[in-house]
DNA sequence: TTTCCTTTCGTGTACGTACACAAAGTAAAT
DNA sequence: ATTTACTTTGTGTACGTACACGAAAGGAAA
């Protein structure tokens, strides 16, 4: 038995008589043969390219920087493995900058594609595509529920749990007959693209179900453009209109808006909880106006989201179909341990 | 300029002309010339050998356990890469089986050391030892702060800021003039190796200092045998004396033994908080009786201290000082979103 | 038996690094 | 000029894997 001999049994290639293939892998099992992948890696001049498709970070959201640090870790670790990564931004308020990156993907030959499903009926040909191709596909952050099992698995946060676990937490804030306040504020008008926010804003209305002590209000304003004295207006409006509103969760990373609203009116009887360790949230949760934040752990969501694919493609191993992020609570104290 | 010049001047060998020496070096910086770790890890034989000392899991304090499975994480991991982890286990309650395993990491020929620092003054020879043989030493769960200079790096919490993370916590949940009880149960009689502990209780008084709405008590309780009945009688004594109570922190994670005190006797109305998710604690949390527990992430101190040896050792990476733990907060909701 | 083809198996080379050893170069001593 | 001692440089081999290529074995037809 040579070594040649093995190797092609090994990768289960032709020109093996029966007999001797047995044979091999009979020892194969009783040594308990584990292939070297170092060796693998460096004899195999196979390059491997992940496009990875991510909102581009703007002032309004700089969430996904905080992404893209981790993404930028898991690259440094496997460049020398020779895994190369792409990246597609897409503008997050224009679908046709997000459709144009997908055909890209389409056109181009990638080895994995890591992508935030934002406009679901965009996305469809690019799952259709990477399913057809056998290329693996991770959605992080925001889940496309009716495609997830076409995809290699889905990283981030179950947001309608996340939603009802900010319900439970406001309940220890407010006494019988307060009501909390559900705030949704869209950068878009049409918000098919914001899954996550309207699941949080479910499962906050789930827990309030259950417990009928504290009274429930929500609001809701979608703005494509940046008129914040509107939302001023109405938000205020909502606020006087009921005295017995003493905490608002906003369902997205605009916690500071409403946090700027309460501080520049004055208002500090009203407990913030928010989502997403973005600065201008940080600068308020440090003021003591905003009182929580969830944080979605978005630096480990890009870290596990390219080593997924590279799990799933360079080691063979098995990759499981959701990875749900921890509903991480982060509060003044504890703020600084947490780097994203 | 042969391979093997090259090769000389990487690992600043003897023997190449200085003037040689100065063009390879030129090239390499014109090049950004990045060793190939795969490709050295592969060629080198030198095998690595780190000392886990670790006190065993117990039934009375399984908590360990969770540090051994990101232990195992990082070992699977770093395995092939020829290098290997030998545990030392001791006796938590036991100082001299501490002592021992110590003595045999200085007598036996180790490449890293990780260990919880457990009983300082017997810590005190292997540092000395690492020290002079230049072996890195990573402290982990619990710091020893005198001998932190002298170590690699320590991974874990930062004590007293958990505790006044606690202490925040716990205002939310109390009215004016209500008082917080803060507990602390060892096993051990004398209570030097329970740094944590300490510096949690300080760090939870120490928020009430600036929050004066709320009053503060504490329950010291330090029992070598098991006597569960004696710590009851005692606590209920405390509870009974005093109907502001309304809160209670257990410094450790024994907060399932005054949960199931509680549950004896049917006091409902005082929330308890704690650490670690054991599963006694987890059973308490589910049902109802313990509110909040803080986790210490034991499995990523496992793993990123086994990581830490092999981001200094072998990858010849900078290790940063301290890498302090995020202070996580569980509840009954996002419990199932964390593993350890 | 020879020829030819097919199936089966062994050998050689490469990946990038580390190191032992051989070869070449240099300079002083004979 | 030759020897000797030493410095400097080049070559060969190995690590474990992947694969191309060629060698051997086997069988069928000439």
């Amino acid at each position: 038995m040579s070594i040649g001999t093995v190797d092609r049994v090994l990768h289960n290639r032709s020109g093996v008589a029966q007999a001797t293939k047995e044979k091999v892998l009979k020892v194969i099992e009783e040594l308990n043969y584990q292939p070297n992948i170092i060796a693998r890696r460096l004899v195999s001049k196979k390059k491997y390219v992940f496009a990875v498709l991510i909102p581009t970070p703007t002032e309004d959201n700089p969430y996904w920087n905080l992404h893209e640090a981790g993404i930028k870790k898991a690259e440094a670790e496997i460049l020398q493995l020779g895994i190369f990564i792409e990246r597609l931004p897409f503008n997050q308020s224009d679908p046709k900058s997000y459709f144009a990156q997908t055909k890209k993907v389409i056109a181009g030959n990638y080895d994995g594609v890591l992508l935030v499903p934002f406009f679901q009926e965009k996305t469809e040909d690019l799952i259709d595509h990477c399913k057809a191709q056998n290329i693996p596909c991770v959605f992080f952050d925001t889940n496309f529920i009716e495609r997830e099992k076409d995809v290699l698995t889905y990283i981030g946060q179950d947001a309608f749990r996340s939603g009802y676990f900010a319900g439970n937490l406001t309940s220890y804030l407010l006494s019988k007959d307060d009501t909390a306040l559900a705030v949704s504020i869209n950068a878009v008008k049409k918000a098919d693209n914001h899954v996550n926010y309207l699941q949080r804003e479910e499962g906050f209305k789930k827990y309030f179900q259950q417990d009928k002590r504290i009274k429930l209000e929500t609001f809701h304003y979608n703005n494509p453009g940046k008129d914040d004295a509107l939302l001023e207006k109405k938000l205020l409006e909502q606020i006087k209109g009921n005295e017995t509103i003493k905490a608002i969760f906003v369902t997205n990373s605009r916690a500071y808006k409403v946090a700027s609203i309460l501080e520049k009116n004055k208002i500090k009887d009203i407990k913030i909880l928010g989502y997403d360790l973005i600065d201008p949230n940080i600068q308020y949760l440090k003021k003591g106006f905003i009182d929580f934040l969830i944080s979605q752990e978005p630096f480990n969501q890009g870290y596990m989201g390219i080593m997924s694919l590279y799990n799933h493609l360079i080691l063979n191993q098995e990759v499981e179909q959701q990875k749900l992020m921890p509903i991480t609570l982060i509060t003044k104290e504890n703020l600084e341990f947490y780097k994203a």
